[in-house]
RNA sequence: GCGCGUGUAGCUCAAUUGGAUAGAGCAUCGGCCUUCGAAGCCGAGGGUUGGGGGUUCGAGUCCCUCCACGCGUGCCA
């Protein structure tokens, strides 16, 4: 692969650096990378400088030192000097026909990774008797996202939903509920939400509360249940209290109740996350509840170790290097939140013995994460029970804003409901594949509705899920329908498109052709096959750096590259058969990246659009 | 107050982790459908990388400082 070029060429300077310094050449970083513009050549040796200037010589003479010496193995065509010190190297025409072969008749390049703990990745974090907001769309569509980078690499992966299913606001409706002698086989999940809100004004005294409390946005139940912050209500409060304290001693009717009120908002929930196109269903659910019975040994787990202390009735973990404590029992005896994410992370790195763990939430629990890891390490979660060093990673991204930059809100100010954005993109998604169907030169032209509604559908997704991804993830993004949906540019359906059209060519050209042997006459050819080449390393840097925008880059630009050489490279009206069986193999494992990869991205390839 | 984060073209975003002339997409302007799908291709203009200092062969990137905005900050989740 492009891995194997310049892991060649960065052994070969290596070496030729080691004979010029005397030095091990092992330990020489020739600092190889892929070169910036073609006329930099295809990579770009750096290391000299530094070299250089650490051996007191000066890089240009080091540099043209270390060419003279250097053996490339035959992979290098020419390799120059320029500028300060860099080292312009182009390779050979040859190295990379055989490179792109054996990507071709192989996974792409792809090298599978050996390790075999699990990884868990935290996602979604559905809240019990809510609807899905566009708050959860982040947190579920890079933490799916994630999980199929990782699944690529064949590493076996845990999705999490860490449902808000436990704790006092549920006992609050389920009070409700029961008080109110409703039905809850016959419950929607809208009058349940409603009951859920009634419930939380009932249980607050104050207006001041409420006001700040509906100043607060939505999103995953981590970090947005504080609407039940609030010092009045006693008698709602106690109500709920001795409900849920029914609960917990395991009271089957109310157990019952709860139970429904889960599958209540469980059947909605799931119909959205299967229009989205993600791989999470009941079996990921493993919510606040699961972890009920572990909370009071964690905290005497802490205790038993000298590293929680009582102070004022509660118990708080500290940490040398800041003032904050992590408080993980309430004076009042009760749990928190976070007493249930140290059962949780305790359960995955132990119990699941997973080496990678990945929280996938909103970028202002920031301070909660860096206290759970920190306690983590302290008592020894940090490490599997086989004694591998575990990964502990927060994914704190940015909030999805309205086009006034403050989170998004329907214009009543209420919260977007998730199904109410997918369904608006897959109706502009679907309007857009009708509207283009009406051409008669366009292969949709004869698909019936339902067909041309499934492409809809895999395009207004995909369009949503590569505008959420396409940029850096820390970052707050402002969310226009419009703009994503254009569906020009740097888009997912632009890519979708190019698929579409490599699928319709393959389909003309009589299939795929397996062995042919690749020609690179055309620049753009040449560009395109460099471009093919790096998609292992690019994977490879995406899951290094759980950064999904590296993949939509390298994935427009190879999108570009192929509508580029597409348009300047006649494919089945080539001169001669070697050059259509070329550019017919080449299209095809364009094709086969583009759908590789838009499917790590979650996205749907359509075969016509 | 303290802590964390963000600031790049009119707008939305990149920048291979310190590398060469800071790149794309929208939008604007100009070309290309009588050849494989124009959701496309080719080209043009557009920048004091929030300001100021510093580190070095080299800084959007690292350090200091100031500014703007956002988020968080002991018994909520």
């Amino acid at each position: 692969m492009s891995i194997a070029i310049k892991s060649n060429i960065k052994e070969s300077l290596q070496r030729a650096f080691g004979v010029v310094l005397e030095m091990p050449w092992e330990s020489v970083d020739p600092v190889v990378k892929k070169s910036q513009s073609p006329e930099h050549g295809d990579f770009q040796a750096n290391g000299a400088m530094g070299l250089g200037k650490r051996n007191k010589l000066s890089p240009i003479d080091l540099a043209k030192r270390v060419l003279e010496v250097v053996d490339w193995g035959g992979v290098v065509d020419s390799a120059k000097v320029a500028g300060p010190g860099f080292i312009n190297i182009k390779i050979t025409n040859e190295a990379i026909i055989e490179q792109l072969d054996e990507m071709s008749l192989g996974d792409l390049g792809v090298e599978p990774d050996p390790d075999s703990h699990p990884v868990v990745i935290d996602l979604c974090g559905v809240n019990v008797a809510k609807q899905l907001h566009v708050g959860h769309l982040r947190s579920t569509i890079i933490g799916d996202t994630l999980a199929r980078l990782h699944e690529r690499f064949g590493r076996r992966v845990f999705r999490e939903n860490h449902l808000g299913d436990w704790g006092l606001p549920i006992a609050m409706v389920l009070e409700r509920l029961l008080s109110q002698n409703i039905n809850l086989d016959t419950l929607s999940l809208d009058e349940l939400n409603v009951a859920y809100k009634e419930a939380q004004l009932q249980a607050r005294d104050d207006v001041r509360g409420l006001r700040s409390a509906e100043k607060l946005q939505s999103g995953p139940h981590r970090f947005v249940e504080l609407e039940e912050q609030n010092s009045g209500a006693i008698d709602a409060q106690g109500k709920a209290k001795l409900v849920l304290n029914a609960l917990q001693h395991g009271d089957s009717d109310l157990l019952n109740g709860w139970q429904k009120l889960i599958d209540c908002t469980m059947k909605s929930v799931f119909e959205s996350l299967d229009l989205l196109h993600v791989k999470i269903g009941p079996e990921h659910s493993r919510g606040e509840s699961f972890y009920g019975d572990l909370l009071g040994g964690v905290v005497s787990e802490f205790q038993e170790n000298g590293l929680a202390e009582e102070d004022g009735g509660a118990i708080v973990i500290r940490f040398k290097n800041r003032e904050r404590p992590m408080l993980i029992k309430k004076s009042d005896g009760g749990f928190l939140y976070a007493t249930t994410d140290l059962a949780a992370i305790r359960f995955r790195t132990q119990e699941l013995c997973a080496d990678t763990v990945i929280y996938v939430v909103d970028a202002r629990q920031r301070d909660h994460f860096k206290d759970l890891f920190d306690a983590a390490r302290l008592i020894g979660w940090d490490k599997t029970p086989d004694g591998k060093d575990v990964d502990l990673v927060h994914i704190p991204f940015g909030s999805v804003l309205g086009d006034d930059k403050k989170p998004l809100k329907t214009r009543s100010g209420s919260n977007v409901t998730l199904q109410s954005l997918l369904e608006e993109a897959i109706k502009k998604g679907t309007d857009e594949v009708i509207k283009r169907s009406q051409n008669p030169k366009s292969p949709t032209h004869n698909m019936d509705e339902d067909a041309l509604s499934a492409i809809g559908r895999q395009i207004g997704i995909g369009a949503i899920k590569y505008a959420d991804l396409s940029s850096d993830l820390v970052r707050d993004y402002v969310f226009d329908m419009d703009r994503m949906v254009a569906f020009e540019g740097n888009t997912g359906p632009y890519i979708q498109y190019a698929a579409a059209r490599i699928s319709s060519l393959l389909q003309k050209g009589g299939g795929k052709q397996k062995e042919a042997p690749f020609v690179l006459g055309e620049p753009q050819e040449r560009l395109l096959a460099l471009q093919l080449l790096q998609y292992d390393s690019v994977l490879v840097d995406t899951v290094k750096n759980l950064e999904p925008h590296r993949l939509c880059t390298w994935l427009f630009e190879l999108t570009e590259m192929f509508s580029s050489f597409y348009q300047s490279c006649p494919v089945l009206k080539a001169d001669n058969p070697i050059l259509i069986n070329s550019r017919l193999r080449i299209a095809e494992l364009t094709g086969r990246v583009i759908t590789d990869g838009l499917d790590v991205l979650g996205i749907e390839t359509p075969e016509q659009m």
